[in-house]
DNA sequence: GTGAAAGCGCTAACAT
DNA sequence: ATGTTAGCGCTTTCAC
């Protein structure tokens, strides 16, 4: 409709004076149309179009207290991991009128603080997905706003994670159901939570089944951390490996093929994540799959809970979701079905 | 750093008040350090950061006219293509005090259109990156808001891409040298403008050399798409083929070498934006690198550009700034060096 | 059902 | 060098 060709955008008086009421009449129209006589509001729309008119955004979010936006941090974008993840995130937040700021912290926890805190000024929550900061600072930023965290538990921090347990015991079962009975784990970064978290289930499974798992590593969670990780493999004397993630499964792959290594033949190969790439490259990967957009999902809508229960929603359907978010603080319930992950058996997995 | 540990921030006021200061010292001190006496200086501070304030964006934004943020749209988070490009974008926003909204098409010409729309109500400016919809929607938007756009051209919008040219005449060229003389080239979605683009280049360079090309396609410019287009190359009788992108190379090539087709024996196979998996199979592909992280800086920077000038003008602010972003529109120099694509050659190609 | 008035928190003239 | 004043554009009591 006819914006006024000059770069001015109109404002919520010209629209007012345009349909000849004042200023509250349009504000209630555009907010509370029930509150406004029909005729009235006839008018009203139809000015607000005749000037495109947009409410200014700033002025809203001052009055309101709110800017209808939040924030997602994540450590790298380029990493094939996150990519669902903003998408899922970002998709969310669309279709309940929020916009989505996105920042990438390099993998580094001091970008990741400084930009936090940076966000906590403009949006109204936060989500910080796999962070790599400390607890504590953690705990400082969920002080100063509302924020979730996604890929990573605290009793004190709302979060939602995936449950790994179930795929990994499908792995560790159907590794052993092939006989291999010494493995390896390609171990990513130390302080990972979640390399922590592999680490911790994998030997569990391994323990009960009777497999022997040597820990290699820790590698850089990448193709070239895979690549190096397939040496130390050979050394090992394993027949089959678990490697932290996909990339460095994918990486440990191509060396081992590269040094004529048969997979799954003289060595079985286990990923974690399925990445696109783990079903495109050949032998295709056998891979515990993630289910990201599933965990994106449940952590905007975990962050809108919040940010609603925050507005001093009255308990309505927001509070129950609010209230299990926040008990979220309390051990949060990775045993959603839709949070496990699953083994994919593809091809570089077979008998010992 | 002691923030007030109840919710409400401290506003301007409440450190003035502390300071013994009127707002405006605040504000002066906070804006033009050099306009406030130094002692002033040093308590106004001081009160701000025993009272943790923080400006309320808001209304920073409210009187300033401007949210120091700006949003990208891209078709495809997923698209290891785009990567780079919102990273790029983010890093070089970040740095000058921006914010990045980051909103995803999924392809879609329509929703691209409306997430711009919703965009233009919360940042100064908007980079539309590799924008599907129609030239005169995009004219539309861009007399709306300050805007740029990536890999894509036009006359009328402010806009930049890659030099493709060098990369194509590299690749032709290195196939030619190999003695390959009849091509074909996996085309791309028939409306997209770089597929136009680079389909006109290749169809240059092999004419120009006496190469025969058929043009073969459209494919879903995905891994899939390369899947199926393999098929059709056995029967199209060539010696060599440029794919569209990598995805549809690599599809290609996993597909050929499932047919028993070996590569870059009987097929050289060429892509196009080197995304990282381009190096991680086997055989690594030869493929035409784009500058997708020049593409990001530039297209940033060329938005904040336009941004300053439009903030800078002395008089009514909207004629003139959309004249200067119009005349940004003039031919933009693809001959930037940094922009110019090249050919990576790994062990997809060889001598025919 | 509608209007008038009072800010939301900040910046920027304009005094002083 | 600093304080006073007047809004930015909107929502929301509070009257009518």
């Amino acid at each position: 409709m006819g914006a006024p060709d000059d770069g001015s955008r109109a404002t919520i008086r010209a629209v007012a004076a345009l349909a000849g009421v004042s200023p509250s009449t349009v504000s209630r129209t555009l907010n509370n149309p029930e509150l406004v006589n029909a005729e009235t509001r006839r008018r009203v729309l139809d000015s607000a179009d005749r000037l495109g008119y947009q409410p200014n955004r700033a002025a809203q979010s001052l009055v309101l207290g709110r800017t209808m936006s939040v924030g997602l941090i994540v450590p790298d974008i380029g990493n094939p991991f996150f990519a669902p993840f903003i998408k899922g995130v970002e998709a969310y937040f669309r279709d309940k009128g929020y916009a989505v700021f996105l920042a990438d912290t390099d993998e580094d926890a001091v970008t990741e603080v400084a930009l936090a805190e940076a966000m906590i000024e403009r949006a109204d929550g936060l989500i910080l997905c796999s962070p790599r900061m400390s607890g504590t600072r953690l705990r400082s930023l969920a002080a100063k706003t509302t924020m979730v965290m996604a890929n990573r538990l605290s009793r004190t921090v709302p979060s939602i994670s995936m449950d790994v347990r179930p795929g990994i015991e499908q792995a560790v079962s159907h590794v052993h159901a092939l006989g291999h009975r010494r493995c390896a784990f390609l171990g990513g970064p130390r302080d990972s939570w979640s390399n922590r978290q592999r680490r911790r289930f994998l030997e569990a499974g391994c323990a009960a089944r009777g497999i022997e798992l040597v820990e290699l590593g820790p590698y850089e969670p990448r193709f070239s951390g895979g690549f190096r990780a397939a040496d130390e493999v050979l050394a090992a004397n394993v027949t089959a490996v678990f490697a932290y993630n996909d990339l460095v499964a994918l990486g440990a792959l191509s060396r081992l093929q590269a040094r004529g290594v048969a997979v799954p033949g003289e060595i079985g190969l286990v990923g974690f994540d399925d990445i696109p790439m783990a079903s495109m490259v050949s032998p295709p990967l056998t891979t515990i799959a993630v289910p990201i957009p599933a965990v994106a999902r449940t952590a905007a809508a975990m962050l809108l809970a919040l940010l609603g229960k925050e507005a001093g929603l009255p308990s309505g359907p927001a509070a129950l979701t609010s209230a299990s978010a926040v008990s979220a603080a309390a051990p949060p319930p990775p045993s959603a079905p839709e949070l496990a992950t699953r083994l994919v058996i593809r091809s570089t997995t077979g008998p010992t």
